[in-house]
DNA sequence: GTCTATATGGCGATAGAC
DNA sequence: GTCTATCGCCATATAGAC
């Protein structure tokens, strides 16, 4: 019945949750140790403090996730195509793990600092990026001439729709998760389209 | 020297300030009154309680700048004139209070149903811009087909380089703030004509 | 209206029994 | 490793002087 997981990961992986629906400011230790079933001394055994806690999860978050990202624009791919695995792989990302963007948004303004530095050592360098794709406007010569209006854009409409979702869902999908989902399952190929036609490469 | 401003204004104001940078949780009646140059005790006597104070800015933020949204999509302007309008205003909201979308996005995961109720106050009905946009895309033979995924792109451009600025601004601007500033700026007149590219009118 | 003083409770963290 | 008990602190909130 109960799966015999140690300890020690069965408390990370509730703080997680925790964490990421409630925020650092809104999580208790408390609350973690109850969900954990377990005792509250015991999340300070494994690890010393809320915020040690907090950081392991923060930093294993990002490593996980963004290491594929990086080298994407740094490739020598065609603009269409560099755009579709971008988007194919960041939004792979958020379906697998969907509490990220949430939990990105209601930290990135407390600590910006220590969040852009995580994202940095996860090897993720927007000035390169800014760098290539400006070399491939040029290049391509396509509408869109600024490379940072063209980020923005391409990393809002796969962040937001995830990022958002509790309040999306809720008033225009009449809270129904399933539908949401395959909604989310929708948005590569969406993305992708609009993208492409946006900067009219079609 | 001191503007001679009501206390009661002057606290609501100061309150805003600091619960749109940390949240809910993140701020303590200290922070507030500290803030402020008044003493804890006096926020208590104009606002009963935290939540109460917080409630009152909650809903004022909203009711300030939706009712102006709802009723463009419930118009009779063309296609290419809702966009365009849309994009304006709401991007205008967010130029005058940048502190909007960050709030929204620190506080959506913990009372989505709260803040949906707020908005739906505030006079937006995003099931009837649904329709209108659903039967605009039809008559319009649009490339895009599902208004829902038309909707979250349109909000998410606007809304996204607001909320994540903190993080954007210092990763791809040098964390110069007039220079975001501007590229803020320029972003009415891009999501324009990002949008009219992407479904292709022209 | 605005202050000081204080009540009450929950928080993160630690000591120590088992 | 896991628990109970407890410390010290800071939170929200109230009472009462001025």
């Amino acid at each position: 019945m109960k799966p015999k997981i140690r300890t020690e990961d069965h408390i990370l992986e509730t703080a997680r949750e925790v964490f990421t629906q409630y925020g650092y400011d809104g999580t208790s230790m408390q609350m973690i140790a109850d969900r954990a079933g377990i005792n509250k001394s015991l999340l300070h055994y494994y690890y010393r403090s809320k915020e040690k806690l907090f950081g392991q999860i923060f930093s294993r978050v990002f490593s996980q996730f963004i290491p594929h990202l990086g080298v994407i624009f740094m490739s020598d791919m065609p603009l269409e195509e560099k755009i579709s695995t971008f988007v194919d792989r960041y939004i792979d990302v958020f379906l697998n793990n969907p509490y990220i963007p949430i939990f990105v948004m209601q930290e990135l303004s407390k600590n910006p600092q220590h969040l852009a530095e995580l994202i940095r050592e996860a090897g993720i360098h927007p000035e390169l990026m800014i760098e290539n794709i400006s070399q491939m406007l040029n290049r391509e010569n396509i509408r869109m001439n600024d490379p940072r209006q063209f980020l923005v854009n391409l990393i809002g409409l796969c962040i937001f729709p995830f990022a958002a979702r509790p309040l999306i869902q809720r008033m225009i999908f009449d809270n129904d998760r399933e539908a949401y989902d395959r909604f989310l399952a929708e948005r590569k190929k969406e993305v992708v389209t609009f993208m492409l036609n946006a900067i009219q490469k079609t």
